[in-house]
DNA sequence: AATGAATGAGATTTCATTCAT
DNA sequence: AATGAATGAAATCTCATTCAT
């Protein structure tokens, strides 16, 4: 009656109708989302704005919640995704790639910057699963620090991870920056700044 | 929600009694704010925790948003004020030390750094006022670096404004993780890489 | 919420499979209205209780209300099948083992009394099918009563049909009070009582 | 932002106009929830027959609990009231007098019988307010008992005054049959049964 | 001027019922 | 016939802001 149904968690369709609905209404709510941030986001712009009932958006999406959680996951996979590719040519590039490699993560969530960065906004209230995504992140970053530098102790690797990822964040914010535009000057002098980091921290020293 | 109050500013308290009253309902936003985040604090909450009725607030501040300009622009008074000290002594310190006080300053707005990153969270909605202080803070360090190496081109300086400021953010994002306890490898990891970048930009190079 | 589909009744199952489904259905009905009353109880948590899909639960109970409505049916004729027993030995038993089989009855719904309590509860919005049930019940009582005792006037059987229709009532609060311990002391005084009354009212006066 | 609001308790009006609007409010919310019953009385039909705003119903009233609370609060008043009056002619009135006295209690709540009923339904749910109440109304009971024959174990008491407030919710429930009329025939044969109970079981053996 | 009661649009969430597959 | 996804009206509750006292 009155008890929030925060409990359960993200439905998984069924039919290929139902499949395509929650397409449309995860891409409804990443674009929601970006604009006006994760509070001012309205359930009802959301199922609105992908066509569909409010009922079918809490048919498949049981709180706000869920839904931006599921919204998180998918960045996370993306993400993951990313890191795989990277370790893959970890011995083949210079630590100046490697260290675009890593901002370049961020831009390859395409239009969904905004989204992801409203969503990671506000450590207070933020859900168990967006803490995860960044604590997940920065594994990633520190699994593939060592990696490529196996001596590198471990504590160092962490911290330097913590770091790393807030230049991923910074390079996110830039990208979408006026609406879109990526500014070519600041995104330079952070590729810079990150490159000159690890190349100091990773070595390479002749 | 209904038609907000948007033109009258903030009024400035003429007798003693209302500089102190303005003060604390100044105090009571930003231990609001700080923990709840900006759209779930309430004005309600502000006033009763400034120990003030809801009219006395409104009286003062004529909308939340009128009231959220008040602390920031005091963040920027305190910024500026901090940059004035740092130029003071600009000819004589070391880039290391520059660049280890352009990340304190964060630091030097003691309990309320967690107020301010909620503030300027959220790009879509904020007001004018927020959008003015990233673009003054930016400034601020643009200068700075101009009169530390005269030589600096203009747009070099802009460039590097924007990726320092957001240095400085995540100073303060690493100042308040974990309810106030600095994380203090991480903070050594981000003063490395920013006196790094510094030094390589701004030159000593011998 | 919206148009109710008050027209058809409940189904009856022709195969046994069916047969077995609906008793599943029945079983599940009685358990969650039992747990969280009529109006919290929903039509998902009874179909998935039951194990059977939703579309199913409505193929053989069109609404809600005609669910109820089943579980009420089967409560009456548990009650009038008691009263046939009752009947049959009238002539053999004490008034203090008549008083005690009419509470007793009560029991003999099992575990289902909290249900059959939940249902009867709510005298405006009830259903028809429910205020039969209490009437049907208080006829019983006060044919009883007639067959106990010829000269009892057929109004003052009615009266007294209604009174001990709440000393069942009763019973059946004290039965599930505190999840099913049946609290010995108060059901004893409630015998005593119904037996003081019935004593008095039906003679044995010599 | 989403918690619901269930701490606060209801707010006790200053001015003039504030206390007929809360009287009118709980009219209103007697009326409803005794046409209706507790789940299917909505606040919105509460506010608008009371010719208020929806927030100003729940200014007062932060909550439907807190709304059921203070009518039930009201109702355990007027009960203790009751029972101060019996206590204080207890010695100088016969037991069957004393038997009318606490059936006459329920009528004393005039047209809020109906309401009383409906809140006191439904034991799984009920706040702690309400089943305070019928705790409260039990050991008024059994107090009165007591003073009136010293030598009453007080275990036996307790059990007396269990069926004794089955007996209360009878009389109101009887008084509340067909919207008012208080169906005369029933009443007086629950009269005489609680009359030969008490009798029995308090004495007046010579 | 100061107060805090009043306002009501709007947000999230539920669920009985239907109907396409 | 059987299934369970879809629907949307309606319920509870919040809160920025106003304005009578």
């Amino acid at each position: 009656m009155s008890t929030p149904n925060s409990a359960r968690p993200a439905l998984v369709p069924q039919r290929r109708h139902g499949k395509e609905r929650v397409t449309a209404l995860l891409a409804a709510a990443a674009a929601v989302i970006a604009e006006k941030g994760f509070d001012a986001a309205t359930m009802a712009e959301v199922a609105s704005r992908a066509g569909a009932p409010i009922g079918s958006l809490y048919r498949f999406f049981p709180s706000k919640e869920v839904l931006a959680d599921a919204l998180v996951q998918r960045y996370e996979e993306l993400t993951r995704e990313a890191f795989v590719r990277i370790d893959a040519q970890l011995s083949q590039i210079s630590i100046a790639a490697l260290s675009d490699a890593l901002l370049d993560i961020v831009v390859g969530l395409h239009g969904e910057t905004r989204t992801m960065l409203a969503l990671l906004e506000g450590d207070a209230e933020a859900s168990k699963k967006r803490e995860a995504f960044r604590g997940a992140t920065r594994r990633y970053i520190a699994r593939t620090l060592t990696l490529r530098s196996p001596k590198l102790p471990a504590a160092t690797a962490g911290n330097m991870a913590v770091v790393l990822l807030h230049c991923m964040k910074t390079m996110a914010a830039l990208t979408v920056k006026n609406t879109g535009k990526p500014a070519p000057g600041p995104v330079a002098e952070l590729r810079e700044m990150t490159r000159l980091y690890l190349a100091n921290k990773l070595g390479e020293r002749d």
